[in-house]
DNA sequence: ACTTGCTTCAAGCAGATGCTTGAGTTTAAA
DNA sequence: TTTAAACTCAAGCATCTGCTTGAAGCAAGT
């Protein structure tokens, strides 16, 4: 018997403070050490309330995590999606890969620029390996609709390979994205400092074109 | 006051035996459900054994991850420096990028052809974006050595690129690593049955080409 | 036989966990 | 000013957490 969804009714209820407060405590901790490694007590005390507070305005944990996504990404992918759509559009079924790796990327890598958006995507980069099934549910849900398209848009791309080859280089795409994101500190630990993978200018300056170069070479298949 | 190493003093100490299952079940739990996700009972109850014979045995819970990652990669690290060091020696200081690819990443991802190697890499890929503050110790650790020589063979493999496109890349080549080995299951989810990023030759034969494709491209700055 | 030291185990400790309860406070509409 | 809903909170429940304890089991060395 858990409240589902109260959400405001007044102009400006009081609880709507309180419950950005939790989100932004979550998101905060959550990005920091990780779903499992925050309890709800630590995100009340981060938040300046009570541990009961988050039970009621989001029901359950899993609740608060999927609320901290929606939140920063509801928009963000409606975005993207637009900017797919419209790159298959545009070319007439043809995009170029440039365009569809920067509808699809660009958005994500933008964040850096903010303190809080960096913070969202270390969330985002840490939870797509996640291996807790709360996290996992969450992270399919929130993306599904985005990766397809994606997906669609690529193969529209790159017409020449072969089904497999497009996952295996679409694997490549998102798994530099989600490092970058997830910055866990090892290659500036490698690289020393002055580096650092939450940059996001230099993300967009450097890392594009090398999945531009990855995802456009001539297949495998068939080149031999 | 616990017991740091008793390790075998008999020929064959019975508990080698138990010392190993706690090994295997730690390996397959961690893999399956994430450090954090997996309490020193469930160890001992998959392994057979007793709570307590962990903490006889390695320690504590982290201690048991450590014993876990040196187990599998004390040999292999050691294989992949050897190989990256016979790279620049042979090539006279200017190794090609697909060779010192191939012994960088190469012997993990050839770990995908038994069972026992996918789960350890599902565990390494998981790992390394993890948050939690002893699994990122150990993986910093356990990887330090190796890492740097790859990231040396490959400035001499790319002499035309600056230190900071060099960072970004080899930041791509390691998040695209990363991600196969850690198949979270979302690309098959979006590419449907038939596609698994554990498939170990898939990812030689299709990853490999990207990664090369995109770390031999040429630099960014002062081409345009 | 018997000491010795390695190994295993059931039980337990202190603290943390997600979530609930029931009593209270605040707010705006009636 | 009353009323009812929205909201906050201290306390508590049942369970789980990493780790420890002390007693027992065991195989070799004497």
């Amino acid at each position: 018997m858990s409240i589902q969804a109260p959400r405001r009714r007044r102009s400006t209820a009081p609880g709507d403070e309180t419950r950005e407060r939790i989100l932004d405590a979550a998101e905060h901790l959550f990005a920091e050490r990780g779903y499992s490694n925050v309890s709800t007590r630590d995100i009340a005390e981060a938040a300046r309330s009570n541990a009961a507070a988050a039970h009621y305005h989001f029901g359950s944990k899993e609740a608060v995590l999927e609320a901290v996504f929606e939140r920063r990404l509801a928009g963000m992918n409606a975005e993207r999606e637009r900017l797919l759509a419209a790159c298959l559009a545009e070319a007439d079924g043809r995009p170029s890969v440039e365009a569809i790796l920067e509808a699809f990327i660009g958005p994500t890598l933008r964040l850096g620029a903010t303190e809080e958006g960096r913070r969202f995507n270390l969330l985002a980069g840490r939870s797509s390996t996640d291996p807790n099934p709360e996290v996992r549910r969450i992270v399919f849900q929130v993306y599904d609709s985005v990766g397809r398209r994606f997906v669609d848009a690529a193969a529209a791309a790159c017409p020449d390979l072969s089904r497999e080859e497009l996952f295996w280089r679409i694997a490549c795409v998102y798994g530099a994205m989600m490092y970058i994101r997830a910055d866990n500190g090892r290659l500036q630990h490698l690289f020393g400092p002055g580096f650092s993978l939450s940059d996001g200018e230099g993300a967009l300056k450097f890392a594009m074109p090398f999945l531009t170069a990855g995802l456009a070479a001539p297949p495998v298949e068939g080149t031999e």
